[in-house]
RNA sequence: GCCGAUGUGGCUCAAUUGGCAGAGCAGCUGAUUUGUAAUCAGCAGGUUAUCGGUUCGAGUCCGAUCAUCGGCUCCA
């Protein structure tokens, strides 16, 4: 594929960068066609994405259907029918400017000004469509074989809630149908694990409007599921020298602006509760609470560092569009800590903390992350707790930690906490935007807030550091994850259902009973499947529905031979055993975590 | 919150230009006694999200509200 370069260079386009270009060009062409249907749009940006290409539009007071959008995919067609050149042109800053003002094409006017002053602003022009644009781009429309629109969704000028929303009109380009009819089948599966919708099939949680938006209740299955994720968590943090509290999820106001929450953190809490002449809220976090715990007495240098610990429910006032599930609601639970250290523990301890990531990780077969180093944006003095120093030392002093454990990141500023840097462990869902599964957080802020002390070697008093950590983040969060990741199929240990048991007929009845009285006395959640129905139906619904890891099969050969049949779910291969064999082989499971 | 779309039994979906709200699955009852991903028959299940409007007549058209979905901003 030929892709000509902004200063007129026609080359062959080097193979890892194809993609990009055609995402590019695709959107290009789509704004022509946007252009020729609606003649008043001006277009803001127009970039190539990983997943595929977007351009923001200003269509005034138009709103587009998705009838409109089938109409601009048509005009894309045309464009690429009328195998259009394009090609690229040069102009210096006072031309570009002018140009632009001419064609009332406003948001690229303010982005020139945007640009540094040695850029060199180059434009492209395709037929009757100009853009500019930095390329490289095709040299014909006709080079783009295979895109779609995929929908369109409001998105604010420069990325600002201060600006005003454009049209953001959303497509995918490939280099072939194949590739598009691929990329199809894959959002299809993507659409079929979302955690949402298993959880609904598998009957882990639910929602009700009369309870209300962003506050999912989990049954008795996700609920199962759910306290084996705490116990998993708390085994093993208790290991770790970590000791366990329970505070109440509301507090008073006096908490939160001792915190700075109240300053730095309002527009997510839920409104103060007047009683009796005193103000209450409900936690958004609970660091406040464990502040106190550790207020609570005086500390010697001996006894850091203390690690405080809480599957700790919170309430935040998250905006209702960015609700999701389970993913992100309005209530959900915090796998929690603080740890108050002494300067001279950090290291070791953002350490431990992050092997303990790492090892819980590997526990699920968690390999897909990306590490971000979250920093505060000195411009934003309205979210960030104003102290340039603490700020240098404590971000110098996370990076300093990453960098000598040797793990990879990226740096991203305005991403930090009002009170510190972080550490964010970020994944991606089935379905939408990445989002942060685990956080190790460095704070020389609230300790100092809160007047925290402890005594040193010399009788001197000491303010120590806290490090705030979430490893599975929140277990409701956690949960929606391994939910996509499995499928529903999780392994025996999590599993809501780990063994199905199903008579062939009413004559092995009495047998299957044994069998599954045997099963749940040795502690293995069981379910006896005593219908009267064919044992074809009764493994597709063991299978699909419950996607239960083991089914016992138990028919008259079984039954005479005291055996038991072992169907897996994931092999779906069956093999015969003693009953005992089979418990043995099940808390084995059970007890290793096996994947 | 913002932009757009959607909302019909528990679930998945039908219902032509406005003209009698329907099917499959799940549930219940009965028959069948079954060998590795759906046995047959019958029954029951709805104020079409809610409220209002237009109309002889509204699931369908209009308005408001609520919820959900795709994004944006924000975030564990």
């Amino acid at each position: 594929m030929k892709i000509i370069y902004s200063d007129g260079t026609v080359a062959e386009c080097p193979e890892e960068e194809v993609q990009h270009v055609l995402k590019h060009s695709a959107a290009h062409i789509m704004a022509q066609a946007i252009q020729r249907l609606y003649p008043e749009a001006d277009f803001a940006y127009g970039p190539a994405t990983e997943r595929g290409f977007y351009y923001d539009v200003d269509l005034g007071e138009t709103k587009l259907s998705d009838e409109d959008l089938k109409k601009i995919e048509d005009e894309m067609r045309k464009i690429i029918k009328e195998n259009i050149p394009i090609k690229p042109f040069i102009l210096d800053r006072a031309e570009a400017v002018k140009l632009m003002h001419e064609r009332k094409a406003k948001y690229k006017e303010e982005h020139i000004g945007d640009l540094p002053d040695d850029a060199v602003i180059s434009f492209y022009q395709q037929g009757d469509y100009l853009d500019m644009c930095v390329g490289p781009h095709i040299t014909y429309t006709k080079a783009l074989k295979a895109f779609k629109i995929t929908g369109q969704s409001g998105a604010y000028w420069k990325n600002d809630a201060k600006n005003k929303m454009l049209t953001r009109i959303n497509g995918v380009a490939f280099r072939t149908q194949e590739e598009l009819d691929e990329y199809e089948k894959q959002m299809e599966e993507a659409r079929a694990r979302d955690h949402r919708k298993i959880g609904k099939e598998m009957g882990l949680f639910m929602t009700d409007d009369l309870i209300g938006k962003g506050l999912p209740m989990f049954l008795p299955k996700g609920y199962t599921l759910w306290q084996e994720l705490e116990n998993y968590i708390k085994e093993k943090e208790r290991r770790l020298g970590y000791q366990h509290v329970m505070t109440p999820c509301v507090g008073t106001v006096a908490l939160y602006e001792t915190s700075g929450h109240w300053a730095h953190y309002k527009a997510n809490m839920f409104p103060a509760m007047e009683v009796e002449g005193e103000s209450f809220v409900l936690r958004p976090m609970n660091c406040p609470h464990h502040m106190m715990i550790y207020a609570n007495r005086p500390h010697s240098y001996k006894e850091l560092p203390i690690r405080i610990g809480e599957i700790a429910h919170d309430f935040r006032f998250e905006s209702s569009g960015t609700l999701k599930g389970i993913e992100r609601g309005r209530h959900f639970c915090q796998n929690d800590a603080h740890l108050f250290v002494t300067p001279d523990q950090i290291e070791g301890e953002v350490s431990r903390v992050v092997d303990l990531i790492f090892d819980v990780y590997k526990d699920f077969g968690i390999t897909d992350y990306r590490c971000v180093l979250s920093l505060r944006d000195p411009a934003d003095t309205e979210k960030y707790h104003p102290d340039d120093e603490m700020w240098n030392t404590a971000e110098n002093a996370l990076r300093q930690v990453l960098n000598d454990i040797g793990i990879e990141y990226t740096e991203e500023i305005g991403e930090a906490a009002f009170y510190g840097p972080k550490l964010d462990v970020n994944v991606k869902p089935a379905v939408g935007a990445e989002y942060t599964l685990s956080t190790c957080q460095l704070d020389f802020c609230l300790p100092a807030k809160f007047d925290l002390k402890y005594v040193d070697s010399e009788s001197n008093e000491k303010t120590p550091v806290v490090l705030h950590r979430a490893i599975l983040g929140s277990l409701d969060r956690f949960m929606a994850y391994i939910i996509e990741e499995t499928k529903g199929k999780f392994p025996v240990w999590l599993a809501p259902l780990q063994v199905k048991v199903l008579p062939v007929s009413e004559k092995t009845m009495e047998y299957a009973g044994s069998v599954y009285e045997a099963i749940d006395a040795a502690g293995i959640r069981t379910v006896l499947d005593d219908r009267n129905e064919k044992i074809g139906y009764k493994i597709r619904e063991a299978q699909q529905v419950d996607r239960a890891p083991y089914m016992l099969i138990l028919g008259q050969k079984e039954a005479d031979e005291n055996m038991v049949s072992v169907r897996s779910r994931d092999t779906g291969e069956t093999e015969t055993m003693t009953l005992d064999d089979f418990i043995a082989k099940v808390k084995n499971e059970i007890e290793t975590r096996a994947h």
